[in-house]
DNA sequence: CATGAATGAGTCTTCATTCAT
DNA sequence: TATGAATGAAGACTCATTCAT
């Protein structure tokens, strides 16, 4: 893709690539623009005359990831199976997604720990909490149709499963290294739980 | 602390604790030695008597922490009691480290996704990695004792915990809300699974 | 040249001219960036547009000169004449370009006796044994040709002759005072000895 | 000598030995208060309490060497023997003082080029002109006692003699490498002429 | 003589951004 | 679309110097 991307006739499409790759390597306020110009392989100009600022564009990067992230995530919940066979497909989304655009991910992962390191025109919270909203409602669905133990909070739920998700694949991210199986491995193990 | 720290009366330990402040809010590359000099109320040169470099300021913060952190992880560890008792009496250990140091706490979550925003001198995937060893040392030894589940793998156990305490704290750091109740919440389900 | 410099159209060429003018004057060191762009009369960020750095700038200029000063020297080894016709010849040619270049003499002059004052990117030693090298060059020519008294080491002769003419160059650029005719009566008192 | 100074017990003597080494290497600007304290194992209000400022403790240094260059030569000039014996021991008594104090020769050998390197409060050209009279002086002795040839400029002399045994010594000075014959050989070149 | 602590002004260099062409 | 040239503001860092102890 990075490679790919170096080569597109395309040069709009090759600055969102190179920025993309940079701000998850480096974050936001870690890359100039001479470094963004200089791996899209264009003045600063041309990258002003595609973008307000350098704001603006990463505003895009997220905002197009986070948009297709989270319609990841209902589609998962709307689709058919018993919560566990959805979620097990929602993880499988999420990796084919990181497979595909493995340094969108990245920086997607690096944001959500630490937004203000970037501009402040991206509602950081608003955009967290909708993910979280999502995914405990896909455990209250849960829980309605009696796939849930009895008592449980969906949310608390919800947490242990993005938690878990999130953290392995952050290390996946980060290394570039894809084990699906343990994925499915460790949404078995929330479910079963890890007592004898 | 904030306040207490800016009224300290030795500048070094104010400058470390604003800047701590400062690094998590912001980031690295985000805070500007100025802003730094700033919030502990002295000049610069002040600042670089008593540390090489931003760089170095850095470092001395996160590897405090990070040693802090894996004293707590230890302890835990070698603790009395059973697999589950000793994993609540980490989590208890955490949230007291992390209200005692918001801020460092805060710090601390935002690099471990975020690692090349800072400087390159300290050695993140080492320092992961070890915590990372001593939370499948918890689960192996509970495996050896028999309080896990036959045929489970101590490091897929040591991920799911690890994944959704971080996250919990990750939010609890950012909003500084310590609902203690939810760890232990979040541990029991982890043991007890959530199928019916 | 200076206040022709002044009003150069090209902004490239002022700041090498007032460069030359400032590091002569003040050597590298003793001039800040700052005084450079004043009397360019540009920003910083203009001279960064040109040149990489203080240093490189520095380069530059030493380096063109350096060249040229060779150039000038291979022209009087090879030229026509006598060995006396052909090191006033050389005389004559110095002291033209140095009444060019005024301001370039004068730091070529500096430097040969400070190079540690200056940047190291520059090879100092090897310039002037290069420089001594052609001199001696013109000697052994002369010694061939027979117009070297017998026994004479052509070593000798050059650093005799490159010392006093040297000497009284450095005099004549700090002063802007070209007698010219000194310079020949220095060459022919080496020639003819002071003993009566 | 360096080392020697190093040993030094006396703080001021090996602030000065330090100082006239670094100022001889990298210049008066291209030295910190700092390396200089370094240099001298000292504190800077040590250093500040021997001497009012950076630009004092430099003048000390080149005052009092060029007291003793300037002594050197006035005992040439009035000492015994020929014209050719007494500039012979003129050079003799250069190398000696060299050899026992190279690196304030390179320092003195230096800021013969490059004045304004260094602080304004001490007067080179004046200094040069002084030593230039005085070899004035010993040519135009030398012309009343019939050891010159007829019509020649005592100034003229001078300025080949100096700027043969200057250029010689830089080098000699810059490489630690006294040939003392060479010295000699400059000299009866001078006199003999080096026309066949 | 010595020290730890501190400073105002300066160093070189890069930032994100813009203008005329 | 693109570019060469330029900018005000800020970046990290060091300067010579001083103070109280």
């Amino acid at each position: 893709m990075t490679s790919a991307a170096k080569d597109s006739a395309n040069l709009r499409d090759r600055i969102v690539d190179e920025a993309t790759r940079l701000f998850a390597k480096q974050g936001f306020a870690g890359t100039s623009v001479r470094e963004l110009v200089e791996a899209s392989n264009c003045t600063k100009p041309a990258l002003y005359y595609y973008f307000d600022s350098k704001d603006a564009l990463f505003l895009e990067i997220i905002e197009t990831h986070s948009g297709a992230i989270e319609n990841l995530m209902r589609l998962a919940i709307d689709g058919e199976g018993s919560l566990r066979q959805r979620i097990h497909g929602m993880a499988d989304a999420f990796v084919a997604y990181a497979q595909a655009n493995p340094d969108a991910m990245k920086l997607m992962i690096r944001i959500e720990g630490a937004p203000d390191d970037s501009c402040a025109n991206f509602d950081f919270e608003a955009n967290e909490e909708s993910h979280m909203a999502i995914m405990t409602e896909i455990f209250a669905r849960g829980a309605t149709d009696g796939e849930l133990r009895d008592g449980l909070d969906p949310t608390d739920c919800a947490l242990a499963l993005a938690g878990a998700l999130h953290f392995q694949f952050s290390e996946a991210v980060m290394k570039s290294d894809w084990d699906r199986a343990r994925y499915h491995r460790l949404i078995d193990l929330l479910f079963e739980g890890i007592a004898p």
